[in-house]
RNA sequence: GGCAUCGUGGCCGAGUGGCUAGGCAGAGGUCUGCAAAACCUUGUACAGCGGUUCGAAUCCGCUCGAUGCCUCCA
């Protein structure tokens, strides 16, 4: 039996607007899309936050189970700098003219910032990640389909979503709760010399002007695909017409994904995804980040702690625990203050997990370790509640502390599934790095130079030379070096 | 202006009809030559005003405030 089928899975379905029972449409196998990034500059920690999220709904999939496809696309073509203006310019190839370079260069060195960045977070590479040029060939069939079918219209070498006649036999605008007619009421004037028949129309297909770089054929003109198209085409490819999960970030719900619902609809009369997540935003001084904005905070600011935000740098795994001390679904303020008291608890976390080997164990054991392993799936099952599990997490720290003092017990096979549970849920569904800040530093010179002073002063302070003792371990203080008496010795780490 | 979400103790954040998470900070204590660190103990908060209910932070209404989307955005 698999564990999917004794844990119910229930998450919260942003179509519906309640938490449901997860059922897939094949059992046992789960798809699931997710929206990448367009890969026009560095991702910022906002960018961030969506993509940990995911990462721990595909981990959770996978440790109960699942046999999951989880694909998530690199958008690097048709992503307008301005759709409502038709002399928008695509995103990277302004970003090519800027840098001077080529457009796929553009796209390289982002993709590969990209990478890097997720991999310190210790994400999961997705099953497929695939490319809107790669799909350029697909995307021009879709159109075809969707022409075919009556709800586009071709103007000028362009090609749109003719909105107005979807909404006739289907529902624009489902997913974020709009009525068309207040779409269209409340819509600003746009630029005279649009080709589109209605302002909410969306194009599928867009002319290039003359100085576009990135430009292929198509039967309508040389151009480039629309940005909402990419997601129908690549969704369907890999994961069929009909799939399970789609997420996003919160900001694309209205209307890339009312888009994708609606182009997904008009090809094959399908609704095609079951299950819609939404990540909410991380704020930054109570603001979106945003590139556009300026306000953003970039992961390689806060691990060199070269930023005007935070006193000092942050660890990748302990900005990822800060993250999933939040729920998904809420937003998230990025604040000094906050990740500081993350990171404490992290340390305290991490140390208790450390000291489990050398916990006494004796006949019993007086705590139920089995309902407060219940308890973390519990938190899962809800809709991916990590910080609840990060709370039962912290239960069993002060648990493990009251072992070590000797007023609660354990019996050696309990430690060994209470350290097993804790790896399952702090490693593998968390997705936090085992690495410990002391491991990192073990074995290098530093650390045998400070071992070497704690020798020393351990000798001062056999002598009662005190003034010694205490200049050794002041001086180490300043330099970020905090050493810890207990009581098998002096321990160090660094600040 | 429209749509949506939200407003929880000093800070961050769960919960969502009665049993009132968790972390950080603060306070007290243990340990220590003194510290620090570590560990233990400790907090009755849910924007305001009405209403429903035996009972509401949790449901309903209104007010105020914040944020997101409505134009690119994770």
């Amino acid at each position: 039996m698999a564990l999917y089928q004794e844990q119910g899975l229930k998450f919260y379905n942003s179509m519906s607007g309640e938490k449901e029972i997860f059922t897939p449409i094949n059992e046992g196998n789960v798809g699931m899309y997710v929206c990448g990034p367009t890969v026009y500059s560095n991702v910022h920690l906002g960018n961030c936050r969506t993509f940990i999220s995911f990462d721990l709904v595909f981990r959770y999939l996978k440790h109960l189970g699942y046999k999951v496809r989880y694909v998530r696309n690199i958008t690097d073509a048709g992503h307008l700098e301005n759709e409502a203006d038709s002399t928008g310019e695509d995103r990277i190839a302004k970003k090519a003219r800027l840098e001077q370079i080529e457009p796929m260069e553009v796209v390289q060195k982002y993709t590969v910032d990209f990478h890097n960045i997720l991999q310190k977070f210790n994400n999961l590479p997705p099953s497929i990640e695939p490319t809107a040029t790669g799909h350029i060939v697909e995307q021009i069939e879709i159109i075809k389909t969707i022409l075919e079918k009556g709800y586009a219209y071709e103007a000028n070498g362009s090609v749109y979503f003719d909105v107005i006649k979807f909404n006739e036999d289907h529902q624009y605008g489902k997913l974020s709760g709009r009525a068309i007619e207040d779409m269209i009421a409340n819509t600003r004037e746009l630029a005279a010399q649009s080709d589109k028949r209605s302002p909410q129309d969306f194009a599928l297909w867009k002319k290039a002007e003359p100085q576009h770089i990135m430009r292929w054929p198509s039967p309508w003109s040389d151009g480039f695909p629309g940005w909402h198209l990419e997601c129908t085409v690549m969704s369907t490819k890999y994961l069929g017409e009909e799939f399970d999960i789609h997420g996003g970030g919160m900001d694309l719900k209205f209307p890339h994904h009312e888009c994708e619902i609606a182009q997904g609809e008009a090809a094959s009369g399908k609704s095609p995804v079951n299950y819609w997540l939404h990540a909410n935003m991380l704020t930054l001084n109570g603001k979106k980040m945003a590139k556009s904005t300026g306000n953003f905070i970039l992961p390689e600011q806060i691990f060199s702690g070269k930023n005007d935000v935070l006193k000092k740098a942050f660890s990748p795994n302990v900005v990822r625990f800060f993250i999933l001390q939040a729920h998904y679904r809420s937003i998230l303020d990025f604040s000094s203050d906050a990740i500081m008291g993350s990171e404490k608890g992290f340390n305290r976390l991490m140390d208790a997990y450390n000291s489990l080997d050398e916990i006494q164990t004796s006949d019993k054991t007086d705590f139920d370790l089995s309902s407060w392993k219940q308890s973390c799936y519990d938190a899962m099952n809800d809709d991916f509640n990590s910080p609840i599990v990060i709370a039962k997490l912290f239960d069993v720290v002060k648990i493990i502390n009251n072992i070590k003092e000797g007023s609660v017990s354990i019996t050696s096979e309990d430690r060994e599934e209470l350290k097993g549970t804790m790896k399952v849920f702090m490693f593998d569904i968390l997705g936090l790095s085992e690495m410990n800040s002391e491991a990192e530093t073990d074995g290098d010179k530093l650390s045998g130079t400070i071992e070497l002073l704690i020798q020393l002063r351990a000798e001062a302070r056999a002598n009662k030379n005190f003034a010694l003792s205490d200049q050794i371990r002041d001086q180490l203080m300043e330099m970020g070096i905090q050493l810890k008496d207990g009581k098998d010795g002096t321990t160090f780490s660094l600040n």
